[in-house]
DNA sequence: CATGGACCTGTTTCC
DNA sequence: CCACGCAGGTCCATG
C-alpha cells in the first residue's frame, strides 16, 4: 500500500533544500532526511499521540513543534506530524525506516481497536473515562534491548532526567546519527564500559545495575531475545534474574519493548490510581496486581497506560 | 512475607 | 541563597 509520498511546504517544515544521492535527485525539507508521506488510517489524537510519544513509556522522542516530533528507532531518525488529523511522517535516508515498520511500531492495524473492545470498559466507568479522554492512546512496540536499558535508569527519576541521563549515554557511546542524536549503544558495547564512566554521566546508583546487566548478558548470548519469546510469567521471571531489576522495571520491558500486553507494572501513579479509583487501599503490591490482571485481562497493559495518563494528567482530579 | 532505610542526584520548597 | 525533603525502584536487613 503506497501512501502518497507528498512533500510538505509548509513553513514549519523549513525551507527545501535539494542534494543528490547517488544519481538521484532528492526534494528533501531538510538535510538527510527522506520525504514526507502520509498515513491513512490511525485513530491517534492530539493529545494521545502526545501521550504515546512522551508519557513515560518511551524517553526517545522530543517535541519539535506543536503538531511535530522527533524519535529516533534503532538507528532510524523518525519524524511525526499530526496536523488537522493527518498523521506523515519521514525518516533518515542514511539509516532508513518502512511504513511497515513505523506502523507495528506505532500499532496502527486492527489489532489496537479489537483490543479496546476486549477491554471491562463497559463495567467499569473509570477505565471508560479514561478511554474517552485520551481516545487513540497507544501501546508502542519499542526494541526491547533499549527498553531495558532505559527502564534501569528510571528509579527515582522525572521522565526529563531518564531522558537526559539515556541520551547522555547515547551520544557518547552509540553512534552518531546528526541532530545532537545517538543510537542506543547496545549491551555489547555497554559492557566494556566501567560503571565510573557511567556514574559521571549523572545514573547515581543506577551504573551499577547497567554495568550488572551488561556482564550479565556478556556471558549469555541470544539470552535476552530468547527471553523477549518466553510466554509473560516465564520472561519475567527470568528478567528479574538481573541486577536492578525489579517487579516493575521487568513488567515495563515487557509490555513497552517485548509486547506483552498483559504485563501491568505498578509504579506510584498506578498504585493510586488503583488504591483511589478502584478503592484498593490497604491491599499489597501483590493482591493488587492480581486484582489488575483478573478484572482487566488480556490487554491489562494497554488499560494501565490509560489509568495511568489519567492519574498523571489529572483527568480525575 | 511485610516494612524500612540506603543508594545518586537534580529539583523543589522553606528559612 | 542555602539546607532539606523527595522522587515513576531495587536490594538487603529485620521482625
Amino acid at each position: 500500500m503506497e501512501a502518497g509520498a507528498e512533500i510538505f511546504r509548509s513553513k514549519d517544515f523549513g525551507s527545501e533544500t535539494k542534494f543528490s544521492l547517488g544519481t538521484r535527485k532528492i526534494n528533501s525539507p531538510e538535510m538527510g532526511m527522506d520525504g514526507w508521506r502520509e498515513i491513512g488510517k490511525h485513530s491517534f489524537t492530539p493529545l494521545s499521540l502526545e501521550e504515546t510519544l512522551l508519557g513515560g513509556q518511551s524517553f526517545v522522542w522530543t517535541k519539535k513543534g506543536s503538531h511535530q516530533w522527533r524519535g529516533v528507532i534503532g538507528r532510524s531518525i523518525v519524524d511525526l506530524s499530526l496536523r488537522n488529523g493527518r498523521l506523515s511522517w519521514r525518516a533518515s535516508l542514511l539509516h532508513p525506516f518502512s511504513e511497515g515498520e513505523l506502523t507495528k511500531y506505532l500499532w496502527i492495524d486492527g489489532s489496537y481497536d479489537a483490543a479496546i473492545e476486549e477491554m471491562p470498559w463497559r463495567s467499569d466507568p473509570v477505565l471508560r473515562e479514561s478511554l474517552r479522554a485520551f481516545s487513540g492512546l497507544r501501546i508502542l512496540g519499542q526494541p526491547f534491548d533499549e527498553t531495558l536499558f532505559y527502564f534501569l535508569l528510571s528509579s527515582a527519576k522525572s521522565i526529563s532526567q531518564i531522558k537526559s541521563c539515556g541520551e547522555a549515554v547515547a551520544l557518547r557511546y552509540g553512534e552518531k546519527l546528526g541532530f545532537g542524536i545517538g543510537s542506543f549503544p547496545g549491551w555489547n558495547r555497554l559492557c566494556e564500559v566501567p560503571e565510573e564512566e557511567l556514574r559521571k554521566l549523572k545514573l547515581g546508583y543506577r551504573a551499577k545495575y547497567v554495568a550488572g546487566v551488561a556482564d550479565f548478558l556478556a556471558s549469555r548470548s541470544g539470552w535476552l531475545e530468547e527471553t523477549a519469546s518466553l510466554p509473560y510469567e516465564k520472561a519475567k521471571a527470568r528478567l528479574m534474574e538481573m541486577p536492578g531489576v525489579g517487579q516493575k522495571i521487568a513488567d515495563c520491558a515487557l509490555l513497552f519493548g517485548a509486547g506483552k500486553l498483559e504485563a501491568f507494572p505498578i509504579d506510584t501513579w498506578m498504585d493510586k490510581s488503583l488504591e483511589r479509583r478502584y478503592g484498593l487501599e490497604g491491599w499489597s503490591l501483590s493482591q493488587k496486581l492480581t486484582f489488575a490482571r483478573v478484572h482487566f485481562g488480556k490487554f491489562a497493559g494497554l488499560a494501565q497506560q490509560f489509568l495511568f495518563s489519567s492519574e498523571r494528567r489529572g483527568i480525575f482530579a
